[in-house]
DNA sequence: GCCAACGTTGGC
DNA sequence: GCCAACGTTGGC
């Protein structure tokens, strides 16, 4: 099993969005970057842990916990040309991009990024390092119990 | 709003 | 296949 971290703005779908869908889940749409892409694609399995991280907003940080809840299929996006997630180098046939579809855990207090970065535990995440972009990243698992112990 | 860091694009 | 230019990300 993989620990993962998923970064979501809130402005798109917080937490709170997560927990009022159906069944508390949604698909991961909109992933645009390859390295993030394959790790949906080839490395998650239901049942996977995630860390849900809100991200490019006022308060960045993991806002709750979730699980993989569906595998790897084509991101219905990028075949609507009416969606800002649109690829027209795309097709049903050649499908370019994949999402997993994550459920919610729980919610949890906000841990916010300065209290990440507090924790010499967690030095190494993706996350933290200068510079990171990767709205997907691998999260250790001695990490994510640290973090779980934390909540 | 700034800006460093990064990924992608496209001309050659 | 190189690499400069460009667009995006995301914390601050």
């Amino acid at each position: 099993m993989r620990y993962w971290l998923m970064k979501s703005e809130p402005s798109d779908v917080s937490i709170d969005d997560l927990a009022a869908m159906p069944e508390q889940s949604v698909p991961w749409y909109g992933v645009r970057n390859y390295q993030a892409r394959n790790f949906m694609r080839d490395q998650m399995r239901v049942g996977d842990p995630v860390l849900f991280y809100h991200s490019s907003c006022a308060e960045p940080g993991i806002a709750g916990l979730a699980v993989v809840s569906k595998l790897a299929y084509p991101d219905e996006t990028q075949f609507d040309p009416a969606n800002k997630y649109y690829d027209p180098k795309a097709s049903p046939e050649r499908p370019r991009w994949f999402n997993v579809d994550v459920k919610l855990v729980k919610k949890t207090r906000l841990v916010n990024i300065r209290e990440l970065r507090s924790h010499p535990e967690l030095a190494n995440m993706r996350i933290l390092q200068k510079g990171n972009r990767l709205s997907i990243t691998p999260v250790d698992p001695a990490e994510y119990a640290f973090i779980l112990s934390r909540l």
